[in-house]
DNA sequence: TCTCCGACGATTGTATACAATGGACAGAAC
DNA sequence: GTTCTGTCCATTGTATACAATCGTCGGAGA
């Protein structure tokens, strides 16, 4: 079986470094397998490559004229993500999306979230007040002439913010590594539940005003409650099992 | 300033496969890079290896006359556990222990072990709870003949089966990164203060009470009291700012 | 026709060589 | 004496070659 397409890369032909043909749209500019990381991190959230998708690393490398070395260290961080799962000598696949694992990680989102959302009320500062106000407001905006990718991109920076106003770094590592397992969860909400839109908007609106009172309660009941619910909007719009027969 | 000490390693010189010099105590059997990784990873978690100390890839390549890949791929994985902290050029360090940081961790291990015993409560087995019942009369054994580092492992054995028993792989999958990090501080927290064991016990066998009684809720709370008890045993014994002057 | 066996190929695991970068230190200029 | 600057070196980043392993597929035998 082949390996997967994969959107916004080159032709799958070497390519020298000519002017006529850049190197895709991936260009590196600094440490290269974090760069490809972030690049196919992307490309997995916005299903761009399908979850289950089967890869290999010499498959990338040829794709973007890397060595296997920076491409194997990418596929390690996309691993520990959760983003990939890898298995010696038999490729590697995206990891599928299931109604299970919808499951699993919404239940530690719902936990981590709120203790994220409590510890930002006790701590949040004047500047990440600013800025959480900034965002809503332009989700409103995005809102208003129905962007959905727009309110996605800016629904979580909103949250990004709170992890960061939370001053927490172990949370924010923990929030980090579920959350791009999240996010495409998230993604596939928006984009097969646009009126989600409208729910989301008031309950972020009041998380803001629960950490502006100082009410850490509240704000994790809030934010526990706004993910159950999109949980439950999401669950639908996902195969009920895994896939018919096990591969093995 | 030379890299650290390391113990249970061969004497830094390059040593051939004759049956004189065994390969240290690290015997890799199957993937290089994992098996080096728990052997660190252990290294670290009994304080063998000191907080802050300082390697280098080739340094631990020498020692344990291995290429730089595997070696190079273990000090990621440990990154991602929180263990040691990369930077480019600058070589390794042990992550230093903090009250900062204990205390970041142990707030996110209370809502995460909350949860997986609540969990656990809900879905545990016949064969986990035997399991767990033999763990717990471990614990007393160890802890009749004052074994701490017997009780330490059955304890860390107890917590990983309860995290089974939630069945819940992404909570496993969250609580494995953030307890390596954790497993210094208990470690650290049986070594200083040997009585704990004698409330840590009590608390368990009322853990696996609750579970086995179906009591998720309560046996959340037991589970987030006993490790709220044992972050205040804890704190005393780490020093109180990560360093003076911080190392730029 | 079914099963077992063997060879081949795909894919990752490991080793090694080379490039690039950033810091430390010595030396000169002020 | 202090500061700036340039060189060198330690250390990681990247490229490539080779080894090991597992699955697959075809063929032979029952």
């Amino acid at each position: 079986m082949p390996t997967a397409h994969i959107p916004g890369a080159p032709p799958a032909g070497r390519q020298q470094s000519s002017a006529a043909a850049p190197a895709a749209r991936f260009q590196p500019s600094g440490v290269l397998a974090e760069e490809l990381a972030r690049f196919l991190q992307s490309a997995i959230v916005f299903c761009e490559i399908a979850p289950g998708a089967r890869l290999t690393e010499e498959d990338i490398s040829l794709r973007y004229n890397l060595s296997r070395s920076p491409v194997r260290e990418a596929f390690r961080l996309l691993a520990a993500d959760g983003l990939v799962v890898l298995s010696a000598r038999r490729g590697i696949r995206v990891t599928p999306v299931s109604r299970r694992d919808l499951a699993e990680v919404q239940g530690c989102r719902v936990e981590l979230e709120g203790l994220a959302a409590f510890q930002a009320a006790e701590h949040a500062g004047a500047a990440d007040l600013a800025e959480l106000r900034a965002i809503v407001e332009a989700m409103a905006d995005a809102l208003a002439v129905g962007e959905v990718r727009g309110y996605f991109k800016h629904n979580v920076a909103f949250t990004t913010r709170i992890h960061l106003a939370s001053g927490n770094v172990t949370l924010m590592r923990l929030l980090n590594g579920i959350g791009k397992q999240a996010l495409r969860y998230r993604y596939i909400a928006y984009q097969k539940v646009p009126d989600l839109m409208r729910v989301s908007l008031p309950g972020n609106r009041r998380i803001l005003a629960a950490i502006r009172a100082r009410e850490a309660g509240r704000a994790r009941e809030i934010t526990a409650n706004l993910i159950r619910n999109s949980w439950a909007a999401i669950e639908p719009h996902i195969p009920a099992d895994d896939a018919g027969p096990a591969p093995k």
